[in-house]
RNA sequence: CGGGGCGUGGCGCAGCCUGGUAGCGCACCUGCCUUGGGCGCAGGGGGUCGCAGGUUCAAAUCCUGCCGCCCCGACCA
């Protein structure tokens, strides 16, 4: 294609409003443009670079024999009222009416209208199994739609839904979309890390995630150096650094004493001249409308998810500071599980064996030292600790790193959550009737362009990843106006085309300063410099990532450059 | 939903405090010039100053309300 001829409106100046790298870049790349928040308008480039990913995509879906399809965004009420989704998605799902004042939504995701089909056609054994998938808008009403494309409220997602028999061909589908997740991503030249992931309130025994770090990421996840292990923190265990000093020995009994004004615990520990970790940290929380108290050791901090899970609630919150005053008779800062009944009380594992701690004496302006759990007050043990860097690994002992990371997919053993709400069964060989174990599989399309702008661009713009670059290679005349340098350039253009490269050519009038600086902005991998040194047979042949440079003979120039695209694309991007 | 910031030509901004002709850089158009990293010169086009009220002889500027966008938090398949 000729430059002269297209839409790419790049910019010299980056947007304000445009905070991250990916965000920016695709602004003055040109890629996109902003509608509304989380909202956006994907223009030439952008388009032709989500093709290739998504014809990336599509291969290997359909290489472990999923069934391309294409479901409706708009869904009827009733088909979410009978998964109880319809309370559950709240204010995230986009909700109207039709003239006759029916109910519908905007899909936010597949599950009901996948298991709707396969309830009306799956009848036996004999069906099974079936993966279907498709690759389709998704609409979600973000609280705070941000970051660009990692955000928004309207999006492509690819999601893919396996049916099977039983638990052993839920596994294969599941590892058949774990292979061929890491092939989409390799091809995409990301770098990635495959991490267990929280299964959800939902249930569902397994679920991964495949994360690429960057800081415009909003997930953390925890990673042993040592021996690979690798988990959201809302889900990674690690074991805790020792306490930094002994408890008292003895069988010592709790001991009021006066602390005025220390309220956290980094107070407490200066005033007493006792560390952190010698306190246990009372958090009040209130899980589906219960009072609980979750205890920490005083230099650990809650994972809301893993409170969530122990306590079993759907809904869960921090109690208001009334509340607190309310049942503990003092305010946050003064309290702690000694004389406290009639309220659930979870412990952190890393409590278990301490004794003669401090905590909070339910007056206000007081704490009790010699504090013993399970002799001063009954609490029941579990995971509640957020794990953070240093802490070590629970299986080679080696200190954990947390990184944020962009969640580009995630896939995940459903179990019998809608085909038992939904009523999908088949019969067995045996004859009776059983319900459909379920996965669910999702890749975030634009994300993955995010990311890899995200891990590949410098101070002049993007760097993809050949495979996904909205062109492989782009020949640059550097004077147009000279007649030898045009005509070869045209001549290299049209060998790039017969040879199959995603060619353009940058047929405009502008110095070459310009044309080197938008082809750097928007990323193409590879360029054809057709300069002075034509006059001795040369063109250079430039990588867009290493910025390294090769003459190649004019007559070669097409060969070579398609050589070094094959070359890169094999080794994945 | 709470907190903060911002809305002035396509982009980046100044002007607002102290009311009085809407400005700068980039981009754009025309011509000349130039051609290996966002050239130079000359001329030119483009803005209901987010919207609606109000105050005033006079509002981008002051007041009130609303809307939009961004960031932090809350929230979040």
């Amino acid at each position: 294609m000729h430059w002269s001829k297209l839409f790419i409106p790049t910019l010299r100046e980056t947007p304000a409003e445009a905070e991250v790298v990916s965000h920016q870049l695709l602004l003055r790349a040109g890629y996109i443009r902003q509608l509304s928040a989380g909202i956006y308008s994907y223009l030439f480039l952008a388009q032709r670079s989500l093709l290739k990913i998504i014809r990336i995509v599509r291969e290997e879906m359909d290489a472990i024999g999923a069934q391309e399809m294409l479901l409706p965004a708009l869904h009827p009420a009733e088909l979410w009222q009978e998964s109880g989704r319809w309370e559950v998605m709240g204010d995230n799902m986009f909700r109207l009416r039709d003239r006759s004042g029916r109910e519908l939504c905007l899909g936010m995701t597949h599950e009901e209208v996948m298991t709707d089909i396969a309830r009306g056609e799956l009848r036996s054994y004999k069906q099974l199994p079936q993966i279907w998938y498709q690759i389709q808008t998704k609409f979600r009403d973000e609280p705070r739609p941000k970051s660009g494309l990692l955000r928004v409220r309207q999006f492509l997602m690819k999601d893919s839904y396996s049916f099977d028999l039983d638990a052993a061909g839920l596994d294969a589908s599941y590892e058949k979309h774990h292979r061929a997740y890491c092939r989409i991503f390799d091809r995409c030249g990301l770098r990635y890390i495959t991490v267990e992931a929280h299964s959800g309130a939902m249930g569902g025994s397994q679920s991964h995630e495949f994360m690429v770090v960057s800081d415009a990421g909003e997930d953390f996840i925890v990673r042993c150096p040592g021996c690979g292990y690798a988990a959201n923190r809302e889900k990674a265990v690690s074991v805790a650094r020792p306490p930094e000093a002994p408890d008292p020995e003895g069988e010592l009994v709790p001991e009021e004493f006066h602390t005025p004004g220390r309220k956290t615990i980094r107070e407490v520990a200066e005033f007493t001249g006792l560390p952190e970790s010698s306190q246990i940290k009372s958090l009040v929380m209130v899980a589906d409308g219960q009072p609980v108290l979750a205890l920490l050791r005083g230099d650990h901090s809650l994972s809301e998810t893993k409170f969530q899970s122990a306590v079993g609630a759907v809904e869960v919150r921090p109690a208001h500071p009334a509340e607190m005053r309310e049942w503990f008779g003092a305010d946050a800062g003064s309290l702690g599980p000694v004389g406290i009944k009639y309220m659930r009380i979870l412990a952190d594992a890393a409590l278990r064996g301490r004794r003669n701690m401090i905590c909070g004496a339910n007056r206000d302006d007081y704490h009790l030292r010699h504090v013993t759990i399970g002799e001063d007050f009954q609490a029941e043990f579990c995971d509640l600790r957020q794990v953070e860097a240093g802490d070590a690994c629970v299986h080679c002992g080696s200190p954990l790193e947390v990184l944020k990371t962009v969640e580009v997919g995630h896939i995940f053993k459903l179990g019998y959550k809608y085909s038992e709400s939904m009523g999908l069964r088949v019969l067995t060989e045996s004859g009776n009737e059983v319900p459909v174990i379920m996965g669910s599989y999702g890749i975030g399309i634009e994300r993955i362009l995010c990311a890899a702008i995200e891990l590949f661009h410098d101070a002049d713009g993007m760097a993809l990843p050949v495979s996904i670059a909205p062109f492989e290679l782009v020949v640059t005349p550097v004077n147009k106006a000279d007649a030898a340098q045009w005509e070869a350039a045209q001549r290299i253009y049209e060998e790039c085309r017969s040879l199959d490269i995603d060619v353009l050519l940058d047929d405009r009038d502008e110095r070459p300063g310009v044309k080197f600086k938008d082809a750097d902005l928007i990323g193409i991998p590879y360029r054809i410099t057709v300069g002075k040194k034509l006059a001795g047979g040369i063109v250079e042949l430039v990588e867009r990532r290493s910025r390294t440079g090769e003459e190649v003979a004019v007559e070669e120039a097409a060969r070579t450059a398609r050589e070094r695209i094959q070359s890169a694309l094999a080794h994945g991007g």
